[in-house]
DNA sequence: ATCAGTATTGCTAAGCGTTTGCAATTAGAT
DNA sequence: ATCTAATTGCAAACGCTTAGCAATACTGAT
């Protein structure tokens, strides 16, 4: 049995999930309610921090917990690595297979249960040392 | 030549490293103000943030910039891997040689100069799953 | 041992990203 | 068209961390 979601499609939601899948740019929230807020000038940034909350935890997007930054979030949610711009910020996905041999062997080294992982890169961006 | 960084040794100071190196758990800021606390119970959260931030800088201790969460410290600056219990919170070693032939994958595929990588693993630890 | 100069402290207030409480609105089922 | 619970906008609160500042205390030089 399926627990009763009761969702609905409101014009915020609706556009909030437009908008983030214009993009490959993995939007934080607050940059992500200007992109919206072109569209819906009264939208409140509650509403989109509540939407991307409520979306990722249905599976609808992904939710990136970048480590010491803002949150940010990807239209994409298949399984994928992220880079991160040292300099800038700026977060690209990175295409390749996950290497989810390293989840056994953390779970034998560790005595953790149901192991999982995810893999941070950073470095500097083709924009960033192109202008040094 | 070599940047002048004409640090003191603080009695603070001298305890917090000292705090942080009895134990294997990588507090938080605040559980190691409390455990400083003890000993010097006139030293401030902000002393605490402030030379964790300095000694972490300079390459004494380790930060751990968990994603979505807290910071947290340790004493044992070797790169090493960390899991994390997704029901407690609390952060282990993970005992494995760093896998860096995947940062030259992640270089080709991203066009990243300079890449370096950050796995953390999480999981339910062994109290969690046998109380669980 | 004393001194001077500045790194560091404790306190407090501010910062930042995010969440929450609540009355008003509205999607969507009947 | 009516009803009701999900959702909204607004504002205020939140949790963690940083910053401003006058008072203190390391430390290298005298
Ligand atoms: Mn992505
Ligand atoms: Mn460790
Ligand atoms: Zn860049
Ligand atoms: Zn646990």
């Amino acid at each position: 049995m399926h627990t009763q979601l009761n969702r609905r499609m409101t014009k915020q939601r609706h556009i909030i999930i437009e908008e983030l899948r214009k993009v490959t740019s993995h939007p934080t929230a607050d940059q992500l309610y200007e992109m919206v807020r072109k569209r819906l000038p009264r939208i409140s940034l509650s509403t989109v921090y509540r939407n991307l909350e409520t979306l990722s935890a249905e599976g609808m997007i992904l939710r990136l917990d970048v480590a010491g930054a803002q949150k940010r979030f990807d239209a994409t949610v298949e399984n994928h690595y992220h880079i991160r711009c040292n300099h800038c910020g700026r977060v690209d996905d990175v295409h390749m297979e996950p290497i989810n041999e390293i989840e056994e062997i953390a779970r034998r080294r560790s005595k953790y249960q149901s192991v999982s992982h995810s893999i941070e890169f950073s470095g500097i961006c083709p924009d960033c040392f192109g202008r040094g």
